[in-house]
DNA sequence: GACATTTGACCTAT
DNA sequence: ATAGGTCAAATGTC
């Protein structure tokens, strides 16, 4: 890797040391919990950015990476094919995770489902040996804003009022809880990404999602994008932290603020990628890996693998 | 009419 | 061959 990309690939390294290192600090010391994810989400972004500076940097992908608990069997498709056409097939590392979500009686309707995050049911299945079918998710935003994320659903079979929920992946889309907590709760990341006054912040966030209202119709998203700004609204803020911990909404919030940065040409063609793109690079131009990270386990990481 | 859900068909990993 | 996961046409709801 030349030195001009190098850099900033030190820098993050070096900011995600820094920051872990005050959360050290910080252990030993009465903190807030907000704090305390505040300083994880830093982290993980540094982190997020660091590893994408990698990813397309040198092509590495058949490098010793791990990131935390992998299925051995479809949640990583390992290199192939790479003799016919000298390509490399993306290594995909899906985290996965289970939750246990007990319903109390008269509310299943809502039960599982309102997490703060907005989902499409897409297919339903019996399962083998299970009572209850398992019901499949998908993101709102899968196709306008190339979220992947999945989860499953199914009832348990000890205690019908208890719902086995099963997230896979995280989400990349911007959903408006996680938009208007993140800009309460990092204003450091604000300062670094966003060098505009606050007026053109407010116009340019509005530019950034007016396509959602493109179609004239009041649709879910409408809904998780009120209008319009920051308007904070009381999804269980707090389960949703709890699903869908810093990576995700990091994630994201970062990815926005690259939208921000963009020129309106460089905006409206981003977002007609994202739209026509399908499933393969949503965000693809805002140097983010689709490849989804998981920061929850052990990294093991060889940097001396990599041409620098 | 637009969007969400349902459900049988199809695909893929084991 | 089978089970789990996804697709997509049909249907429902607003």
């Amino acid at each position: 890797m030349e030195t001009s990309k190098k850099r900033p690939l030190i820098n993050e390294l070096t900011q995600g040391k820094e920051l872990t290192n005050q959360l050290k600090d910080y252990l030993d010391k009465p903190m807030s919990a907000e704090t305390c994810e505040f300083l994880v989400e830093r982290i993980l972004s540094s982190y997020e950015k660091a590893l994408c500076m990698l990813n397309k940097g040198s092509g590495f992908d058949e490098s010793p990476i791990s990131f935390g608990e992998i299925s051995p069997t479809t949640e990583v498709s390992d290199v192939a094919d790479s003799d016919s056409k000298n390509v490399f097939k993306k290594r995909k590392t899906i985290p996965k995770w289970s939750e246990q979500v007990k319903v109390c009686s008269g509310t299943m309707v809502e039960g599982p489902l309102s997490d703060g995050y907005s989902w499409r049911k897409y297919g339903q299945k019996d399962i083998l040996g299970a009572n209850h079918p398992r019901a499949y998710y998908r993101c709102t935003h899968r196709n306008v804003q190339g979220c992947l994320a999945t989860k499953q659903v199914q009832r348990s079979d000890g205690d019908s009022s208890v719902f086995e929920i099963t997230y896979r992946g995280r989400h990349t889309c911007i959903q408006a809880t996680q938009l208007s907590k993140a800009l309460e709760k990092t204003p450091k990341i604000e300062k670094e990404t966003i060098h505009d006054s606050k007026p053109t912040q407010k116009i340019h966030m509005e530019r950034a999602f007016s396509f959602k209202s493109s179609k004239g119709v009041n649709t879910n998203e409408d809904k998780l994008f009120p209008s319009f700004l920051f308007d904070s609204t009381p999804i269980e803020t707090e389960k949703l932290e709890n699903l869908f911990y810093l990576g995700g909404d990091s994630t994201a919030f970062i990815t926005f603020n690259h939208n921000l940065q963009s020129s309106d040409s460089d905006l409206s063609e981003m977002m007609n990628s994202r739209t026509n793109s399908g499933t393969n690079s949503p965000i693809g131009d805002v140097g983010f890996s689709l490849d989804y990270v998981d920061f929850n386990g052990d990294i093991l990481f060889d940097i001396t693998d990599f041409e620098m």
